[in-house]
DNA sequence: TGCAAAATAGCACGATCGTTCGATTTTTGA
DNA sequence: TCAAAAATCGAACGATCGTGCTATTTTGCA
């Protein structure tokens, strides 16, 4: 008789979804330590307190467990990255947002290494499904770089003269050489380097 | 009674010199394709024609093994990155030259992965001795960039207010990029990008 | 409350991993 | 040429890997 229940509640069969989540969630957890290619079901299975079978039979594959993994990376990383500066009025506004976003992701929270740049590394010459899921990710993630930029120039923040991609390119020359410096040398101060260099880039 | 002998039939103890020089040969190409976690003994014997411990006997540990891939990827950029442009004139034009052969080693060498950039994320945390020996290796490469960058501005090519430190980041993120647009996403012309960057971090 | 279905466990498999050890072959220096 | 030394092999080890089966338990709905 009554009608929809709170979606905490409405939860026909539920109990695979929600496993699967936390699955999912320790996962990511393990492959931003370990890499993809170092995400094993076994050392999966012990993290969750459960039997190997029992993680496995939710993927099917180990292919379809990274493939998952990388589908809940790009989620999250357009929930706390992309869609809170959409919020800031368009142009240079909301292309400072995101950069700031990102630098932030890359180099203070500094337990969960990107996936995208260890990814990218990873199956850089290793063809298969995985590689075509982690490419088409990262060409969203670009593409929605590469919007914010343009509408910046078309706000007039920058010169009409100014070359999307081209900026596009040496901002995530940017946000890599942070990860390399941050979360491999060590380098204090990388942050603040790659802040720098994406003014720089503004005013050409 | 002869004196010594030339080098290539002076040969004491020879035979065990060389034969791990061919393996290392082929553990850094076959490094460079699957990541130095990837690099297994076994496929390294088989692409040898010899035994697992055949092969495991010249170096006593995979550890050990790994480390020899960096050290032998180091000694062979240097000689082939770093030496020649020694030639050029200090100043910009050695300056020029490390950034066009590193360009060139990165893009146009497609087969062989920079072990330098995929060791960094696969040991970013992963502390032991080769993520140690990692780190001195492209703590020496940077160095001697720095020093070819300031003697640009020693030299007055490039003015006393630049930054070598910033230079250097920012030169380093552009090699990233392409890296990462060349091997990954396979973009063309990402080469003539890190030109481009190149070329608008010293007329700043 | 009971029954079908979904979720999980348990076990085994073949493969590969790094490593050890003793036997065997090859190289080396006198 | 011969004996010592170095190099290589072959087999085996325990561990871990992904995956396929069959029970068993848990869940969801009528």
């Amino acid at each position: 008789m009554e009608t929809l229940a709170p979606a905490e509640q409405r939860q026909a069969p539920n109990k695979g979804r929600q496993t699967r989540a936390a699955i999912l969630d320790a996962a990511l957890g393990l492959a931003s330590h370990m890499g993809l290619e170092g995400l094993s079901i076994g050392a999966l299975a012990e993290l969750m307190g459960m039997s190997k079978s029992g993680v496995f039979a939710h993927f099917g594959s180990r292919e379809e467990l990274q493939i998952s993994v990388v589908r809940e990376y790009h989620a999250r990383f357009e929930a706390e990255v992309f869609q809170p500066c959409m919020k800031e009025p368009r142009g240079l506004p909301r292309l400072r947002a995101l950069f700031e976003c990102w630098v932030h992701r890359v180099s203070v929270e500094i337990d969960s290494g990107c996936i995208y740049i260890s990814g990218a590394v990873e199956f850089d010459d290793r063809p298969g499904p995985v590689r075509d899921a982690l490419v088409e990710m990262v060409r969203a993630w670009h593409q929605a770089l590469g919007r914010a930029i343009a509408m910046a120039v078309e706000e007039g923040h920058l010169p009409p003269s100014a070359d999307p991609q081209q900026m596009l390119f040496e901002i995530h020359g940017l946000i890599l050489a942070l990860h390399h410096d941050a979360r491999f040398l060590r380098t204090p101060g990388a942050a603040a380097r790659a802040r720098a260099g994406f003014e720089r880039i503004l005013t050409r």
